[in-house]
DNA sequence: TCGTAGTTACGTACACCGTACGTAGTGCGC
DNA sequence: GCGCACTACGTACGGTGTACGTAACTACGA
């Protein structure tokens, strides 16, 4: 009684079981899998606690026993994720290496699109958060820099990862969510641009809407974002 | 009568002013200082509707006859703290200047810690947001690139400030918001860390943290950053 | 072996959220 | 001057996170 202290630690630092009272009905694992099941299917924001608690069949209070607060959820949801990220052998090429390691982290972004609005922090040392970075560094070990640069080189890697995935899937909501039909948006939305862009007060946005190459390749983009990102790195040029 | 029809059109292709009725009370302006009074002051979940429209003074609902929906509210903000760039007459030193720029927008983070949170899609044309593109591509004339490049380049540098100061703010919070005590938070971060390490599964971790280059210089690390991108571009090398 | 303390489970309740809808009043354009 | 489009705003609905109290259960210390 006297309230139950309320703990700020990190999820992962609380041992999942403490061996008094009757034993959990349900593992992290079990509503971790349940919040990335809700969140795959319906969106982020139907993940709420009473949700995920229905979906495991408990009451909604009782999730609480397992999750302090929902934002521990949303860890739990993370290292959930980054369970899926399959290692393997580094090849001694890191550079070859980091390129696979982007391409994969934003597969997993594609396959659950609610992972970058959960990432703020570069990582928050989740069981596998750690895995993960342990193989990065596996995969660095080629590049003759101290740890704390290829440190700095993988927050960059996911840096970049997040906010290139972070827009192809805004793109991909605007032209899906709405049946008002992508091309009456896009056509308001080019009206207003057009109008604005007549006014002459940005002829370099008005030149740069007339260069007009063609449809932008998204990908080709992320690519060459990538590669000029480590060209920065590697052996003293 | 016959429901007012829903418009999901960009805020900004909706004229402020009709004509026809009462003039509004609030100019758009007006509103967005609210909002923003209110994040800068007590942070973006103190953001509601209903706060807003008590700091402006007016009833709850009357909001929404200037903002359709909450998230246009949140572009009205951004784009209003858009406006507090200031912008000059480019320097000829591309580099240079987008440094300056890359800058400016950091301070600009810090000034209101919940922008990074809401520029998920990179910019959404609103009038502040074209001024600074155009701006941009201002600074790069002397760069020998097509607009799509350029375009690039800025996406790129936005994403890396946004990245580096969202972490920079997580740290910023972490260690001001709980009276637990930064110490005691830390204490059991580094135990609970320090435990998963002397495992033995994260060899090159523990010897990351083992080589313990001092305080980390977060200026430095983002000026790194910068400067590594930047050298991604630039006349062929 | 047996209390008892620490857990699990969960219903109720509160304060707050975004916003649909209806109604009343206002002032411009025809 | 009429009518209509607009402003203003109160009420209400269905949702949210979670504090708190209570009952059942089990592993440990005596």
């Amino acid at each position: 009684m006297a309230g139950r202290a309320a703990e700020p630690e990190v999820i992962w630092a609380r041992p999942e079981r403490t061996g008094r009272g009757p034993r959990p009905a349900y593992t992290r694992a079990d509503i971790a899998a349940a919040a990335v099941r809700i969140a795959d299917a319906e969106g982020l924001d139907a993940v709420s606690m009473r949700r995920v608690a229905a979906e495991l069949g408990c009451g909604t209070m009782s999730l609480y026993n397992y999750v302090p607060r929902k934002e521990d959820l949303y860890e739990l949801m993370v290292d959930a994720a980054g369970g899926e990220h399959e290692l393997w052998e580094p090849s001694g090429d890191w550079r070859a290496d980091m390129l696979r390691v982007a391409h994969q982290t934003r597969a997993l972004m594609h396959r659950h699109p609610w992972l970058p609005r959960l990432m703020s922090p570069v990582y928050g040392f989740s069981p596998n958060a750690l895995r993960y970075l342990e193989h990065c560094l596996a995969c660095l070990d080629p590049l003759p820099e101290p740890y704390g640069t290829k440190l700095e080189l993988i927050a960059m890697l996911n840096g970049i990862v997040t906010t290139y995935v972070t827009n192809e899937l805004a793109t991909d909501e605007r032209t899906r969510s709405l049946p008002w039909s992508q091309e009456r948006e896009n056509a308001i939305r080019i009206a207003y641009l057009g109008g604005r862009i007549a006014t002459g007060e940005y002829p370099r946005m008005a030149a740069a809407f007339a260069e007009d190459a063609g449809p932008i390749d998204l990908e080709a983009v992320f690519e060459r974002a990538l590669g000029r990102m480590l060209d920065g790195f590697g052996p003293r040029r």
